[in-house]
Formats: structure tokens, sequence, C-alpha cells
DNA sequence: CGGTTTTGACCTGCGC
DNA sequence: GCGCAGGTCAAAACCG
């Protein structure tokens, strides 16, 4: 079990060499230590794991040979294991001696299963930053992408000229970014808004985004006056539409869509899923339909942020945690939570710039149509006061999936063939296996990697979120982007755009206004 | 002691 | 205008 665990994270850590044929890690193990107790292989494991971190990838990368790389490990805790095991029959004294050979050889033991721990720390760390870096590429293709379609469909359409400007610029990273950020008057520093981490970045854009929803005007006429105040005044946008909307007949069309919300819905036991964040809850409403109430979470992680959560369970099947995320973070955010963060305001992001071009405001929901997932992202509810993206996790494959009946559990696009890295998911591993359709999902092949991972990281709500967020990112972008991109740099972080994206240290254009895990699927009325 | 959670009250928007 | 429901506030309780 844990021995595989341990494969699983390798795999992971590797990133892109991810494999069906795991089965070259297990002889390895097996090979070189079949009498070896499982922890022990999983010591063994973990340390060659972090060597081959350290150093070079030494034989996950494709070199199948199965000797090598166990030998460390071994050599110490077998002679723990000797010491445990032989003897039977020797006088008291060395029994004690023995015994006391025991204490230090367990001792031993101890403190490498402490290393170990903090070694996983660290390449979870980078595992993380890693699937950030991936996902910040994949959501840079996905715009692009679905800017494209909007060019296309603004030919074809010509009288949404303004809302396809205004989605063009929030696609343009750098414009919108230095638009804004240049008046931070309020604010500590501009450079440190600008350059200081990709979620200010990106939090500016986002509350330029917000404003020219709702005053359907490029941009930075808006006064930020101060970060904070400025998201604020979003959020607080958001229950008195009316009052900017009087300004503009035209804009009355854009006043439902100011706001996008994306809707997640993932399998958790746990009360909560841990995002990276740090939040204070501020109350808790039973909901009207649900027996579970509903609670409200701020951030804490800044004292002006004004992100704000909801969480609750799905009446439906309370099984299926449910989170809200509203607002921008003003500030600078752990590796999982930028991974939250930028998936949502990706998928809002396309939902956006989406429901600009839908006039009617109704339920639409095929806006990319070259994004096979994408588009069933981008799914408006007419009913709903704001736009509603939904993720659903919960799901097969399909993953993400916005406000639709979900497909029957039998249909199988498995985009994740072309993700072999997701397959090592927990997000799926947790909630398919064990729930929805476990034979289905991945039953047949890797799922033994993805139980095993899973249950590895099960354990670590964060780990756990950060992926979830880059897999939801993930599943709404086409296939081959992911495929060749993943396989590139996950080591190089900001510089290396394969994808041809501009570096930027976090995608500016992201991250919009507000990213919103609603219940609407299972529990919201219309209304 | 500081931060978080709990929980009832309050505010606001919306439908009738 | 009234009632309902969602969302927020803030004091008290709780916790490390």
């Amino acid at each position: 079990m844990e021995k595989q665990h341990s494969r699983e994270l390798t795999f992971l850590h590797s990133g892109d060499s991810l494999r069906p044929n795991s089965g070259v890690a297990d002889r390895t193990l097996d090979d070189s230590s079949d009498h070896v107790e499982p922890h022990i292989k999983e010591m063994d494991f973990f340390s060659t794991q972090y060597q081959s971190h350290d150093h070079h990838h030494h034989h996950q990368e494709g070199n199948t040979n199965n000797n090598g790389s166990s030998s460390f490990i071994d050599s110490s805790v077998n002679i723990g294991l000797n010491l445990l095991s032989s003897s039977p029959g020797v006088s008291r004294a060395t029994n004690e001696e023995k015994h006391k050979a025991q204490e230090s050889a367990l001792k031993m033991e101890l403190e490498k299963l402490n290393e170990e721990n903090r070694r996983l720390r660290s390449m979870l760390d980078q595992i993380t930053k890693n699937y950030n870096e991936l996902q910040g590429q994949l959501l840079m293709a996905l715009q692009k992408q679905a800017h494209r379609n909007q060019q296309e469909q603004k030919d074809a359409v010509n009288g949404m000229a303004s809302t396809i400007m205004s989605v063009q610029q929030f696609m343009d990273p750098r414009p919108s970014s230095a638009l804004d950020v240049n008046e931070p008057s309020g604010s500590d520093d501009k450079t440190q808004e600008l350059s200081a981490s990709p979620e200010n970045t990106m939090e500016i854009v986002s509350k330029e985004y917000d404003h020219r929803m709702v005053q359907n005007m490029p941009g930075k006429q808006v006064s930020i006056e101060d970060s904070t105040d400025q998201t604020s005044q979003n959020w607080g946008s958001l229950k008195s539409p009316k009052v900017d909307q009087s300004k503009n007949e035209d804009q009355v069309s854009e006043v439902p869509f100011r706001k996008a919300r994306v809707s997640v819905r993932a399998r958790s036991e746990a009360p909560l899923i841990s995002d990276g964040c740090q939040w204070r809850k501020y109350g808790q409403k039973m909901a009207k339909g649900n027996p579970c109430p509903r609670a409200y979470y701020r951030c804490t992680m800044a004292v002006g942020c004004p992100v704000r959560k909801q969480v609750q369970r799905c009446a439906d099947n309370k099984s299926i945690l449910i989170t809200t995320y509203e607002g921008n973070h003003n500030h600078p955010l752990p590796p999982a939570a930028t991974a939250m963060a930028n998936t949502t305001s990706a998928a809002a992001a396309m939902l956006l710039s989406g429901s600009t071009k839908s006039k009617d405001g109704l339920p639409t929901s095929a806006y990319y149509p070259s994004l096979p997932y994408a588009s069933s992202m981008a799914t408006l509810s007419a009913s709903a006061p704001f736009p509603t993206i939904t993720l659903d996790l919960t799901q097969g494959p399909n993953a993400v999936q916005m406000l639709r009946p979900p497909p029957s559990a039998t249909s199988f696009p498995l985009p994740l063939h072309g993700y072999p890295q997701l397959l090592g998911n927990p997000m799926f591993g947790p909630s398919k296996l064990s729930t929805a359709s476990p034979a289905l999902q991945l039953g047949q092949r890797p799922a033994s990697m993805v139980e095993t991972v899973t249950a590895a990281i099960a354990s670590d709500p964060n780990f756990t979120a950060a992926l979830a967020a880059a897999i939801s990112t993930i599943m709404g972008a086409p296939p081959r982007n992911q495929g060749n991109s993943s396989n590139n740099n996950d080591e190089n972080n900001n510089s290396s755009n394969g994808v041809g994206v501009p570096a930027l240290p976090g995608s500016p254009q992201i991250q919009q206004s507000c990213t919103t895990f609603s219940s609407k699927a299972c529990t919201n009325k219309p209304g």
C-alpha cells in the first residue's frame, strides 16, 4: 500500500513522465527488497525519490532498469530488521544488547521517517508548483483559443463589438494589468502589485475586469484607490447591480453577467476543503431546501481581503461538498491557493467571455465549440443572478461540467488519457473510485495508481485542493496542449512557456472578478 | 491573549 | 407593504 503511494508520488513528482507502466517501479522495489517490510519499502522509495529529484531523474525518466537507486536506504534499514528478527535464543546480556540495538534502530527509523516526511512535503510543494505552472500555461492556451473563437464569432456577429472588446482586453495580459495597476494610490507599492506575485497581478486585472463588466468601459477609468477598497467595492456591487446599471442601457445586458460564478462540486468527507488560504467563518445559515447548513467564510490571509466563500453540502448527496468562492484576493497566495484561484478564475473568465456574447442570457452552454470540455463549462443559468459555472469534479472524466445533468456514467471520452499525470490525481481517485463508478473510471489500468495516490494524498487537503484546481482547469483544455506542455517544463517555472504564452508569472488575464463554487446544481432554487 | 467559531439579530433583495 | 430567504454583523463562547 504505502509503497504504492510512494510510487505514485514519484511519478507525480517526475511529473510529466508519469506513465502507465508503473510496473517498472514495482519491479525495482520488489526485486530489490522483496522481503523487506512495507514501511521499509516506503522509506526506501522516498529516499530514492528524493535523491532522484534532487539530482537527476534517475530511472524513472525512462530508464527501465530495475537496479540501482534503492541501495542506500535498504542497507540501513536492513540493519534494523536483522537485529529484530535474528536470534531467538541468546543469553540475557545479548538480549539486552539486542534491545538496545533495536531501540537505536527504531530511533533511526523514526528519524528517517521524519526526514522522509519533510522530503515528502517539499516534494508535494514542488508538485503543486509544477501543477500551477502547467495550469497557468494551459489557462493561457485556453484563453487564447477562446479568444480565437470569440474573434470568429465576432466576425459573424458584428453587433457584439463592445462586449467582445472587453473580453479581448480581459484576455490580454499586459495592458489590463498595466492599466489599473499604475494607480494603486492607496496601496503600498505599485511595483509590488505588478510584479510581486502572479496573484496580485491577476487580482488587479480581475478587478478591472469587474469594472469593465459593470461599466462596459475599457478599464482604467475606474480609480482603484486601494486594492482592498476596490475589491470590496466589487463585492458590494454584487448586491446593488442596479446602481451601476442605471448608467447605461447597454450595460443592462451585461449586468447579470458582471460576476461569474464557478461552481465546483467535489466529493469530500471533510467539512471544508483546504485550498491554501486561511479562512474565518463569519456566519452560518440554513439554506432553504437543504438540510445542511451553509457556512460563510472570509479570507483572513490579508487584512482587507474581500474574498469569501460558502461551503455547503449537496442536499442530494451529502458526500458532495460545494464550495463557493467570491471576490479576489488582494494578497499573494500560496501555491495551492494559486491553483484554485487560477482555475476558478479561468472558468469564470471563460464563462464571462462567453456570456458577453449571449445577449439573451439564456442558459447556453457551448461557447467554446472547439473546446470539448470548455464548452460544457460556459453554462449560464438564466435564473441565477450571476452567471454560474459549475466545475463538477464528482462526475467522471467529464469532470468539468456546468449546470448540466451529468451524462450517464458510462460515457467516457476519458480525457485523462491525454493527461497521464492526472491519473494519479487524488481528486479523481477518492471521488470516483470510492463512489460513483469505480470500475468505469479508471478501474482497469492505472486504477491502483490512483487508489494509492488517493490514499496517500487524501490526508493532505491542501494538496487535494490544489490538484483539484489544476485538474479542473486542465479538463477544460484541449487534450493536445496538455500533453505537450505538461512535459515541457515542470521545473522551468515562469520562463517555461512552451505554449508560447507570455511568460508572466501568473496569468493575469485569468483572475477575474469572482469565483464561486455554488450549490445551484443540487440545492439552489431558481430564484 | 489573540484568533476563530458560534449564533441570534439585522439588513437587503425579491416575489406576491 | 409584507413575508421570506440569503447574506452579514457582532457579541459571546471557545480554543490553542
